[in-house]
DNA sequence: AAAGTTACTTACTTTTCGAAAGTACATGAA
DNA sequence: TTCATGTACTTTCGAAAAGTAAGTAACTTT
């Protein structure tokens, strides 16, 4: 990210992406607010450290925004920031070219 | 892969892509055909090794073509088949998130 | 009071990665 | 002939990342 130079905004989302269930985990948050036990559901193979552990990366990156509500029993919330909804095109392009090849 | 269902094909392609150096690497590719040597100057962060093993994985999955041509140094030689150019796509949509909120 | 839910955290193992050196084959210079 | 250089890998080994399982704190339901 730091030295190689074709193009670092590239890189940046690349290495972003290129993270074990990022796609997987921004898929699933593009169908709105979802809460912790929620991705879960939506991801069972993913570990609850991992779920915690690629949320907050996103959230330092303003790609997702954690909303806490403080009701009976506390609710999280998480969902996509306008950062991370306008990663639909990157979604899409991949499920598209997945439907035609894989 | 295997257990999670939300959609099976968009899970390969997300974990194909959800690799280190995979964005880059298929990036560079989709500039021609090149040499591993060509590669390595193209991402000089990425190690021979991983250069080998993530090539080797492409072509497997029928996304990268080796060629050998016997020459005086015989010359080894990657590309993108059909399958693979057609991640442009893909390679453009990050691209284009990048170019904007990076 | 015991058991369950939610959103995590901690500890430990396994897998993957990175850095460096080594290999096989060839050409070219000293 | 010996040495250095170049290409395309392979091997080794320590470090970092990911997987697995159990634990925690606050609150609710039974």
């Amino acid at each position: 990210m730091q030295k190689t130079s074709i193009c670092p905004k590239y890189e940046f989302a690349a290495e972003l992406l290129g993270k074990k269930w990022m796609g997987l985990l921004i898929l699933v948050l593009l169908q709105g607010p979802l809460r912790f036990k929620d991705i879960k559901k939506e991801i069972p193979d993913m570990s609850d450290r991992l779920i915690t552990e690629r949320l907050k990366e996103l959230e330092e990156k303003g790609i997702v925004e954690r909303s806490v509500f403080p009701e009976k029993p506390v609710r999280v919330q998480y969902q996509l920031t306008n950062k991370g909804k306008n990663l639909e095109p990157v979604i899409n392009a991949i499920q598209n070219w997945a439907e035609v090849w894989v």
